[in-house]
DNA sequence: ATATAATTTTAGGCAAAACTAAAAATAATA
DNA sequence: TATTATTTTTAGTTTTGCCTAAAATTATAT
């Protein structure tokens, strides 16, 4: 079907057209794909000769819908690997990423859905993302930043923005995890730096923490 | 650590050079990973500069200890990514080959010693197969090939040297699996097929057929 | 022992996916 | 608007793994 790379590239787009309506930059995929804008520009020619996106030069570029499809195909094979991975085999979910990177290339219909039932159809990985279906369906949660919260309001931690292995981490170590309910017992208005309870506990966390937990309030 | 061409060629080699003493020959390893001498040519060079093979022009070419141990570490994989599709996904021993052609590539330890775990650690493949351990030992049974029983002597089936689909259906179609006990009624001296009994079912099979299954008396 | 056949290697090339350096286009600023 | 800065693309290479065709080597058969 398509290569390794292609497939890499399909998922940094989704994931980097995401949060806009822009096309995405040769630049922000370089960044994201640890590689450099010239490579870039030369692969996006071939996604966009195979229709994979909509790529005009200068311009950005969009997936088209049969990207977008094979992008969702590749984020459900990564997020069901993560699963396992944690439920499983005994991961961290900290340490799940990288392998379900190269997991998800591997290509056979019944052994992801198969993986699928065995993991008793999850709706989200060790992040809290959303794990599409084989249509490529996905819940889309109301969910908001920490750092939206006011003084005084409360949450449930749905997911995280970063997932690396250093933050996760760190909330580790804090005993913030996946469905723990968060009060923000004072906010910092100055930086955004916050005082929140977690289990009990008082913890002040900087707002690059804040900017990067997902509340359902 | 090794890409996964070198790897296949490492497996490849290893799965020759077990039933001979002899180099395995270039023509050989094209025929078994489905390409061309001269490419076959290009690939021992360059194990051969990492000291993965011993190769001398025109004399086919032997695994070093390194290239050994590397080649028992993806059969390893391979052989407990086949024991998963088999036990906990559904799969039957027809189907898992592909698959497992490609995650044995995955280069994880932790990932592959915890399958192991979870698998609680099987001896052998769904093929009967033995699955080397993290340091590359294996168990060697003695077994033999059904063809060298003689009329009236009765085994148990341990394993099949020809794993393609096509034989593993004939097998399923007639009832005979891993683990059954076989009886030879009677064997055709002129051209060594055999009538057997298996699960009290007469059945006569031809020599490709004896040939291909292990016994163990 | 020669001639013929089969096997294996070399030589030259191609495609994918990366790179560097230079040119072109777009964006930002004076 | 003109100039400068940034972004993006092009041009030209590199590496890996494969190919075909031709040459070299080894094996087989008169
Ligand atoms: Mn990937
Ligand atoms: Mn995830
Ligand atoms: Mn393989
Ligand atoms: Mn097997």
């Amino acid at each position: 079907m398509f290569s390794l790379s292609e497939e890499n590239y399909l998922k940094a787009i989704f994931h980097l057209q995401k949060h806009t309506t822009e096309g995405v930059s040769t630049n922000a995929l370089a960044e994201e794909l640890q590689t450099k804008a010239s490579s870039v520009t030369d692969m996006l020619k071939k996604l966009s000769d195979k229709d994979l996106v909509i790529y005009v030069k200068y311009q950005g570029v969009y997936l088209s819908e049969s990207g977008r499809q094979t992008a969702l195909q590749i984020v459900r094979k990564h997020r069901l690997w993560e699963v396992f991975l944690v439920e499983k085999l005994n991961f961290s979910w900290d340490e799940v990423h990288d392998v379900a990177e190269e997991l998800e290339h591997i290509k056979s219909d019944k052994l992801i859905s198969e993986l699928d039932k065995f993991l008793d159809y999850p709706q989200r990985d060790p992040h809290g993302d959303p794990i599409p279906d084989a249509e490529g369906n996905f819940q889309v949660s109301n969910k908001t930043l920490l750092s939206n919260l006011k003084k005084g309001e409360t949450g449930t931690l749905v997911g995280v923005k970063d997932t690396s292995s250093k933050f996760l981490k760190y909330l580790d170590k804090n005993n913030i995890a996946l469905g723990e309910t968060i009060k923000v017992l004072d906010k910092e208005e100055f930086d955004g730096s916050m005082q929140i309870k977690v289990r009990g506990e008082r913890l002040n966390v900087s707002p690059l923490v804040t900017v990067n937990i997902y509340i359902k309030p």
